[in-house]
DNA sequence: AGATTCACG
DNA sequence: ACGTACGTGAATCTA
């Protein structure tokens, strides 16, 4: 059905494209030789990506012969191709290896004196397309494009050399409304620069389609120039003449040429993998190394030609659907949805399967849904590796199946294993182990360019390599699991916690729109009648928003005083226009302002935008993979950030309501808990009895760092100091740090710090421990041995080691609490089953959740969830949670 | 795409 | 002497 194919490469474009395509690495690639390799790597990633997976029949790689003066151009226009800059030293010395990269890849490269590389591509295009070929050009000159026809492609890097931009006669008629001819008209109307031909005077690209437009081609418009309105672009013309003609001449590719290699000759027999493992070597391509070497343990390069044979899959269709029962009790599943977002992205296709008995998959999602395929995914004995299972958990709950029997999610593990280099993409994630698998963009695109493939084939390989790759990575992930002592970690709480996230997110919480509208358009007013006083005050309109304009309206026209500056100029946040606010009321305005713009855009149209409409509901994701201390992050919408501290933002929370008639919002959180988990860690015997006592903690602190007596009544100040004092401590203090929060002098937080350690000697010797323990180690620890990697506590800058260590003395306390919160909520979710409670997690905000609930259940719910969080871990100090409830998530207070 | 600002724990 | 409080996400402006 497909026609066979004849790529033919551009060779000196592309490698011109390479070579300024990483240009900013020229100093950086060099072997150890002292070759420059910047354009290599480039020319060999475009072989890896392009043409090694196009695999077409035949191929070539056309090259210049000589300077371009001995050509058939040359000889026409002497000056031809004068005054290009002479081609650098570092770009020339890589040629030789381009040649033999080239036919290391299977392809033949190809120069013949006279002629210049389009040419020879011209020639064959022609000759391949006579002979049935469908043809591929790749080039990084647009003036290939006249080349196109119906079997002729010619595609055009954009930037770099892997991105692309295909020219048929299709795409070329709606680009410029041109046909492929015309490309040649309308060079010879504008000249090339590059190549030092004129064309006609003033005559530029826009100028040129719009003569095209109108002769279509340059013989008739000089057979017409007399007819034609006078102007200064006529003179130009008539004036112009015989050097249009000669750029025509100069800008057409031949077609014609005689070439003695005939098409036969051309085959592409694809990676030569015994001789290009010494190029490779000589060149210090090491990340290509690693890819042939995990091949060839793999087995798959047998077969040469075929670069990626590994995995066998076999379309999933009605008819042999019974196979699926035979796979046994250990598969890879893997839905494909569009985008990130799982609660709506559209699935497009399924793999399922293993190496044994190879893998099934189809575009037609329905399958899933059979009999057949249901009672395996809901089969918790056969268990399951996937990629990222709270996704898969949602994908499948949307077709009304549950997932059940996921033993390896690959996704968990490799961020328990190293938070620093995770970047949730499976393809990246799998190079870590030796695993290679295509990265979504080359099936895809990227961006605005994103498409799913037409080609089944294509799509569902894809997929199918997905699947398997988890069947690779299972066992060195675990190993390494193993080995950080993390299995637990893994097993007991995130796989669980997935699951508990994935209902949560899935059940969703309601919102009322209609009092988000009606406090939209009371916000709306307001900010209108702040901004127009402060237009007043300013005497001048300009855009609030901006801190740019801001900047200079505060500090140059009303000339306050600069206190902070930022990267880019003045600093506006609020801390610097509270203390300017006693000078001018302006600033009050804008404070106002700023409150206001933010609950408008940030929550109220924000909310709004997110909320589906079938349901009313907002369903957030919950990022179980993404911090660096184990914490959850919270997008699409973030609900973990909604107001609180003023009273103006925390009426949003009016907006957040029960599902159902008589329920209630019902929240729990823990009380101090951070403090707890660093009075639990270090040991601290001081803090720990304040806490064993039941202490006001901030109080207690305050009574130890001011040498008050242990019944003195505490003024809020001091309290206040205490406070920030253990803020401090937890984030990994400083007296900088501190004494910048308090607005007071360096000395005066020294002496607090100081006295508070010797009033906590264990903090202080833990926070020593931690320290030395990152310096040796690299990385720091939690109660549940979930690690942080600190590559910068090595750093010979300050501000970097400084940073790390910091880092180091906070991520075992804010981590420890977050396993702590994650054990609890999968208890809590047990706890809901076994005592029969239609109660409903919804939410996470760090130390508290957040449920809906029947009202007659709540004294129950009290009970079962402050038991359940309270005793969720056994630390050496008590843990504290409080509950409340009310109409909505405002009301829960 | 990066910087700034501000919302939360 | 150095000069940042820890962890996040969204909206907006600017280049």
């Amino acid at each position: 059905m497909t026609n066979k194919k004849l790529l033919l490469i551009d060779g000196n474009s592309l490698a011109f494209r390479a070579f300024y395509a990483m240009y900013n690495q020229l100093d950086r690639m060099i072997s150890h030789e002292g070759l420059h390799t910047n354009a290599l790597v480039a020319f060999n990633n475009f072989l890896d990506k392009i043409v090694d997976p196009m695999a077409p029949d035949l191929a070539l790689v056309a090259w210049d012969a000589g300077s371009g003066k001995e050509t058939h151009r040359g000889k026409l226009f002497p000056e031809y191709k004068d005054g290009r800059s002479k081609v650098p030293e570092e770009f020339k010395e890589q040629f030789p290896y381009l040649r033999e990269m080239v036919m290391l890849h299977g392809l033949r490269n190809y120069e013949q004196a006279g002629l210049e590389a389009d040419d020879i591509i011209g020639t064959y295009s022609r000759m391949g397309e006579a002979a049935g070929y469908s043809v591929i050009i790749v080039t990084g000159d647009q003036d290939l494009t006249q080349l196109a026809t119906e079997n002729i492609t010619v595609n055009v890097t954009k930037k770099g050399v892997t991105d692309i931009e295909s020219y048929t006669p299709a795409y070329i008629k709606e680009k410029f409304g041109l046909t492929p001819d015309q490309i040649i008209d309308k060079k010879a109307l504008t000249g090339d620069t590059s190549d030092n031909y004129p064309g006609v005077t003033k005559v530029g690209e826009k100028t040129a389609l719009k003569i095209l437009a109108e002769y279509n081609n340059i013989d008739n418009l000089y057979d017409n120039i007399d007819k034609m309105k006078q102007s200064k672009m006529k003179d130009n013309l008539i004036n112009d003449r015989e050097l249009a003609f000669q750029a025509r001449e100069l800008a057409t590719i031949l077609t014609d040429a005689k070439l003695p290699l005939p098409l036969e000759e051309m085959e592409y027999r694809g990676v030569d993998f015994e001789k290009i493992i010494p190029f490779y070597e000589n060149l210090d391509f090491k990340q290509h190394l690693a890819k042939i070497k995990a091949l060839r343990k793999s087995g798959q390069l047998e077969n040469t030609k075929e670069f990626d044979n590994g995995v066998n899959f076999v379309e999933l269709k009605e008819n042999n659907l019974r196979a699926i029962a035979m796979l046994g009790d250990k598969i890879s599943v893997h839905i494909e949805f569009v985008g990130d977002n799982y609660h709506e992205g559209e699935m497009i296709g399924f793999a399922i399967g293993n190496p044994e008995v190879g893998y099934y998959a189809s575009r037609d999602i329905s399958l899933l849904q059979t009999e057949e395929l249901k009672s395996v995914i809901e089969n918790d004995q056969i268990l399951k590796n996937v990629f990222n299972v709270k996704a898969q958990l949602v994908l499948f709950k949307r077709l009304g199946l549950a997932l059940k029997g996921v033993s390896f999610d690959f996704m968990l593990v490799a961020y328990l294993l190293d938070t620093v280099a995770n970047d949730n993409v499976l393809s990246t994630l799998a190079q870590r182990f030796d695993v290679y698998l295509a990265p979504d963009e080359d099936i895809y695109g990227k961006g605005a360019k994103f498409t799913v493939p037409t080609d089944t084939n294509l799509l569902l390989s894809h997929i199918a390599h997905k699947a398997d790759g988890l069947f690779k990575l299972e066992k060195p992930a675990f190993t390494e699991l193993k080995q950080h002592e993390q299995t637990h970690l893994y097993t007991d709480i995130e796989l669980p916690l997935a699951f508990v996230l994935a209902d949560m997110e899935y059940q969703g919480i309601k919102v009322n729109p209609e009092y988000l509208r009606n406090k939209g358009k009371d916000l709306s007013e307001r900010i209108a009648d702040i901004q127009s006083a402060i237009y007043i005050e300013a005497g001048e309109e300009f855009n609030l928003n901006s801190p740019k304009q801001l900047g200079v309206l505060l500090f140059e026209k009303m000339g306050l005083p600069v206190i902070k500056k930022t990267k880019t100029g003045y600093s506006t946040a609020v801390d610097v226009l509270e203390k300017l606010a006693p000078q001018a009321p302006i600033v009050d305005h804008i404070l106002q302002y700023r409150q206001l713009a933010k609950l408008k855009s940030t929550y109220i149209d924000g909310l709004l935008s997110v909320i589906y409409p079938k349901d009313s509901k907002i369903h957030t994701r919950f990022l179980q993979t993404l911090t660096q201390t184990g914490r959850l992050s919270s997008v699409d919408p973030n609900l973990q950030n909604i107001p609180m501290r003023s009273e103006e933002g925390r009426l949003i929370r009016t907006a957040f309501i029960p599902s159902h008639p008589d329920w209630q919002i019902f929240g729990a959180d823990y009380s101090q808990i951070e403090l707890r988990v660093l009075a639990h860690v270090t040991g601290d015997k001081n803090m720990q009895k304040a806490f064993l006592n039941g202490e006001d903690i901030h109080a207690e602190t305050a009574r130890a760092v001011f040498g008050l007596a242990d019944d003195a009544v505490v003024d809020p100040l001091k309290r206040r100091t205490a406070k920030a004092v253990n803020f401090g401590i937890v984030y990994g203090i400083s007296d900088y740090g501190l004494a910048n929060n308090l607005g007071i002098p360096r000395a005066e937080a020294k002496r607090f710090i100081d006295t508070y350690f010797q009033e906590f000697p264990q903090i202080h010797e833990w926070m020593n421990t931690i320290k030395t323990f990152a310096h040796e180690h690299g990385y720091v620890e939690t109660i549940a041995h979930r690690r942080r990697y600190l590559p910068d506590i090595q750093a010979k800058n300050f501000n970097l080691r400084s940073f790390a260590e910091r880092t180091a003395m906070n991520s075992p306390i804010q981590g420890s609490a977050a396993d702590i919160i994650k054990i609890a909520m999968i208890k809590v979710n047990e706890a809901l089953r076994e005592n029969n409670l239609q109660a409903r997690m919804l939410l996470q905000v760090h130390d508290e959740l957040i449920f809906e609930t029947p009202v007659d259940e709540i004294d129950e719910l009290t009970e079962v969830v402050t038991n359940v969080m309270d005793s969720a871990v056994a630390l050496d100090v008590p843990l504290k949670v409080d509950a409340h409830h009310g109409d909505t998530w405002y009301d829960a207070k």
